[in-house]
DNA sequence: CTGAAAGCGCTAACAC
DNA sequence: GTGTTAGCGCTTTCAG
């Protein structure tokens, strides 16, 4: 009939607050205390059968759902992991994003994902924000120095993906060792001359893949060429083939395929025949690998087996927390799966 | 000196409390209340600027985050946007989980990733499970009926991508319009037969491209033939291309890029000349359309674009909620582009 | 086994 | 402008 002052709205956005059912419209409804109902809900054990299945029963009617700021609130554990990833365009991450997400599903946390845009300060910095609003964080690839990693495991638990760090629970793809194949793979096609195209210098596995090709090198008695560092974009390629053409190298072995695949695109550009001029070898068998052409010759990483294995860590290490942080790390094979831009070294 | 009887430590996990900095310590640090820190820190302009430097200057000395969970709880924004993809693993989302995680971290929001395993149930399942814990969502690729998705959208800001339904914001990348420069394309190249290659028929997108192939093809005075429908991996790819070969089409249209170079597979294994024999044309231009081989003639979708787009207009939602949700829909365009797998039609 | 009560850290009226 | 006071919805001692 009249206005009433308070009529005017807030100048913040409106919060929706209605409909929400929550324990106490389930203990009213049950005539039970509302601890009652919280315990029915998340320890069942805990309460009478009759009660239990009564509160059950009266919640799935309500139609409730938790809310998970107040169970984090109150409880501290948020459900949540958080996955930081450097560039979520990068194909190598969408294995590993599906492996996480999966495993994480099936224990009923959800997956919120960061990307870092490859800043080692981004890095931090979201790393630091998101601290408290989740259970535990994967680091993908990071770009953060050892000791940063070293801090931040030591105050949230951590498992990092392709990434060694003393105390911090790792899970990594072997490819040092599928360098290791590939060269072996090179010199008995007859090549003498390898190069390694280098990823970024900030790239833990950058450096792993180069002490290995080193390595295996030397078995043979031959030394590596190295050009690079490049970014590991298809684009990079361009300028990696004209560098790794430079070296007179028959056979070059790339950082990741993405580099791989820009660089025979290049090659087909500049009319270079692979395999028969310059063979060329990837990492970690991408989305794609399969289908360029030519086929790329790869080291076959377990990408998606890497996202659920560094879940289940992480879980696990939640459930164990405070035990003692072993330098638990897992290593995970890969092979060479032979395709056709690696062939037999051209006749001098 | 002697063991307390608390000593114990519960069953759960030990919620780790220590150094946790909350606005209490800066208020008893800086000698104001608790609620004048909150002000201070989300909303500056709203308390005395000596204040508010130097409650700021103290959050940054104890290095102070907020609990977003805390945030949550009382003001009931999260801060938080879920992005719900069929399907992590599919290449046509990276782009979208690109732009949206960019707008997103420009406006200070968290993505929430949701892989909804192209089961509409569990489609429903997850939305109703996060729908507290998160601000709004969008739907790319949503398999809900559209009653389901107005009901949804009437209790929790929605932007669906790819797909129209009343009263639902959305951003549409307009294939269909694509569809129809695609098959001017192969008419104009002498092609009479073309048939489409349907993709699944949930999805809304499939539908609307089928329809702008009839159109078009009924313009020259053509009927398209039609297989499928076939799921979206590159594996469907083998038996499409079968079915596509079947139906005597000197060309084929498919619902998308992953589905394509599939069949570009299984037609290569078969020793069937593209273009020469048939000519093949994909849909999005996802990553890898550019290299495959042949490289794939399609219609190019702005996809990073649409997740910006559409992350806009969420965002542009919460900050007006409660008004007329009116039925705006963005449509994005889309272009064909020409690669080697389409070409004039064969002599018969 | 269940209830009462005290918060989790923060925001949002409402006073002063 | 700033302090006071209630909660947000849930978990978790602590009694009984």
């Amino acid at each position: 009939m009249c206005m009433n002052p308070e009529g005017a709205s807030s100048p913040r956005a409106a919060v929706r607050r209605e409909g929400r059912v929550t324990i106490n419209d389930i203990a009213a409804l049950t005539g039970v205390a509302a601890s009652t109902v919280s315990r029915a809900l998340s320890r069942p054990d805990r309460v009478n059968r009759v009660t239990r299945e009564r509160i059950q029963a009266a919640a799935r009617e309500l139609n409730y759902v938790p809310n998970t700021q107040a169970q984090a609130l109150s409880s501290g554990r948020t459900e949540t992991v958080a996955l930081l990833v450097s560039d979520a365009t990068n194909p190598f991450y969408f294995g590993l994003i599906r492996g996480a997400q999966q495993q994480l599903r099936a224990a009923g946390h959800a997956l919120l994902l960061i990307d870092t845009e490859d800043s080692a300060e981004l890095e931090n910095h979201l790393l630091h924000k998101v601290r408290r609003s989740v259970d535990g964080v994967i680091l993908a690839a990071s770009r953060l120095p050892e000791q940063t990693l070293s801090v931040i495991a030591a105050e949230l638990p951590v498992v990092t993906v392709n990434r060694n760090v003393p105390r911090v629970r790792s899970v990594v793809i072997d490819s040092p060792d599928g360098v290791m194949q590939a060269v072996e793979h090179l010199v008995s096609l007859g090549h003498r001359a390898i190069a390694y195209v280098a990823g970024p210098p900030s790239s833990w596995a950058n450096e792993a893949r180069w002490r290995a090709m080193r390595t295996a090198m030397a078995r043979h008695g031959l030394t590596a060429a190295r050009v690079g560092p490049f970014g590991v974009s298809r684009s990079s390629g361009s300028v990696a083939a004209d560098a790794l053409l430079n070296t007179g190298a028959t056979a070059g072995v790339t950082f990741n395929d993405l580099l791989a695949i820009g660089i025979l695109q290049r090659l087909a550009e500049r009319g270079v025949d692979v395999p028969g001029e310059i063979s060329v070898v990837g990492c970690d068998d991408i989305f794609g690998a399969d289908f360029c052409s030519p086929p790329l010759t790869t080291l076959t990483a377990p990408i998606e087996q890497a996202g659920r294995v560094a879940v289940s860590m992480l879980l696990d290490h939640l459930e164990h927390l405070g035990e003692t942080p072993s330098r638990q790390t897992v290593l995970l094979p890969t092979h060479l799966t032979i395709r056709q831009s690696s062939g037999p070294a051209p006749r001098r």
